[in-house]
RNA sequence: GGUGAGGUUCCCGAGUGGCCAAAGGGAUCAGACUGUAAAUCUGACGCGCGAGCUUCGGUGGUUCGAAUCCACCCCUCACCA
């Protein structure tokens, strides 16, 4: 790699800041690094938001740099306030150990953990924060901060300036925690280096300036950028909520779908950002797309190098085998196999109890098997003929009608029924 | 503890006795056009196929009638102590 890691970075996009970048160029040239990146327990799983950072600790890895992941026991138990509107409530410690163990895991599957000197670690903060004593924390930690300084930060000036919001104590002292979390890394792994999303830029100055302070050491920050959209909407948000990186909360088939949908005015830099395809073949790809006529191939490139990611080559396989089979318009040449493969491989499907048939309108039935978050939605839908059960289209007239509907003798292979609800929506119901 | 401002349907936010299932905006969903994109236009948007049913922090009350008035309570915020 002729290259280097910052020069890559850059290229891509990834740097939103850093602490004195010509120091930390030379630092990063000097020989292996060591450097951290946290994630907070806030949910059993980690969504996609995340990925930058995980995907920045590999890009580190690769580099010949040792990353360590951080899973936030002790400061998931505060709750970070960086840009944060409101006050948040707080999660007890038995449901946030339970996250810790499953952030841990997920974590685990994007650095290695085999590689020599430069072999990952994820650590936790709880480890070094459950025993420290008020006391001394008070005395040998909180006395390195002012508090003229620490409300001055943007992360917490809307909660202070915002009539109507405020910050409590608890929360005002997460940033104390996060700096001593560097800190302490810094003294025990000499970890020199902490990256986080650019909400975290106050966070992680208060810990280089606590290490410098207390280990009398150098120490580095990088952030990454905030991922927009073009349209100006959240990133990484859908109709059916949060994208998680959880196989199980989110099936491979609708995370590859999600990365499918992104509008042409984000795809070239989310690819830059969450693929590892060098630039120049991104930049490639974005000429060639804006050379043809018609459809971009980046979609695709891009939801397919994110898929195997996150969920591997069979995930990905999966994925394609139902998108595929969905939108490639004819569904009847499915064989039996397949059917059996789709809802095993993260369709939405449920079974059909044919004896409640008569008694529960179209609308009850797909609201509830979760096509949509009301009838009413269910009713729009029929009015406009885009119910369609096994290649036929229905409109409202039909809304008392499942048996006829659902007839066995209209089932595919004797039990199959493949729903679409719009464009997009497909959900196969099984007989028995 | 005191003073002041507030708590409305996913969010923001109007509404101060009937015309209120509650303005407007955002988000979201469906349709048209497309390329499973964007933009635009159309429709939906408490629940219910429907008759109808249940909402405006909580509980009681006044009234033929309450999101709106009264009492008490709970919660949030700001300032002061």
């Amino acid at each position: 790699m002729s290259e280097t890691l910052l020069q890559d970075l850059k290229a891509r996009g990834l740097v939103a800041q850093m602490t004195s970048e010509d120091e930390l160029e030379k630092h990063l040239a000097d020989g292996s690094v060591t450097l951290y990146c946290g994630f907070d327990p806030t949910a059993d799983s980690l969504h996609i938001g995340s990925l930058v950072p995980l995907l920045t600790l590999k890009r580190f890895q690769e580099y010949g740099h040792k990353p360590l992941a951080l899973v936030g026991g002790a400061t998931g138990l505060i709750g970070d306030p960086s840009f944060k509107a409101q006050e948040r409530k707080l999660n007890d410690d038995s449901t946030v150990a339970g996250w810790v163990e499953k952030l841990k895991a997920q974590v685990s599957a994007f650095i290695d953990f085999e590689a020599g000197e430069k072999s990952a670690e994820v650590v936790n903060n709880l480890d070094w924060t459950q025993n420290v004593n008020v006391l001394s924390f008070l005395r040998d930690v909180g006395k390195h901060f002012s508090v003229n300084q620490m409300i001055a930060k943007e992360s917490v000036k809307q909660r202070i300036d915002r009539e109507g919001e405020g910050i409590s104590f608890t929360e005002f002292t997460y940033m104390i925690l996060q700096s001593y979390d560097f800190q302490q890394l810094n003294a025990s792994h000499n970890c020199t280096l902490q990256i986080g999303g650019s909400d975290q830029w106050g966070n992680i100055t208060g810990g280089t300036e606590l290490t410098r302070r207390m280990n009398g050491n150098q120490v580095f920050g990088l952030t990454l950028p905030l991922i927009t959209k073009s349209d100006g909407t959240k990133f990484g948000k859908t109709e059916s909520g949060t994208i998680w990186l959880d196989a199980n909360k989110t099936s491979p088939y609708a995370f590859y779908q999600f990365w499918l949908q992104t509008a042409d005015a984000d795809v070239y830099r989310f690819l830059k950002y969450f693929t590892f395809l060098p630039v120049a073949e991104i930049d490639a790809l974005e000429k060639a797309d804006a050379e043809r006529q018609g459809r971009p191939e980046a979609q695709k490139v891009l939801a397919e190098e994110v898929t195997r990611l996150v969920h591997g080559e069979s995930g990905l396989m999966a994925a394609r085998r139902i998108t595929d089979a969905l939108f490639s318009g004819d569904t009847s040449e499915l064989s039996e196999q397949d059917y059996a493969q789709i809802a095993q491989d993260g369709l939405p499907s449920s079974a059909l109890k044919t004896g409640e048939l008569s008694e529960t309108p179209l609308t009850t039935l797909l609201s509830e098997a979760g096509m949509a978050p009301g009838g009413k939605q269910v009713k729009d839908a029929l009015q406009r003929n885009a119910v369609i059960v096994n290649g036929q289209a229905h409109g409202v007239e039909d809304n008392m009608n499942a048996p006829q509907v659902f007839a066995v003798e209209k089932a595919l292979y004797g039990k199959y029924f493949l729903v679409k609800l719009g464009k997009k929506k497909h959900h196969l119901f099984t007989l028995g």
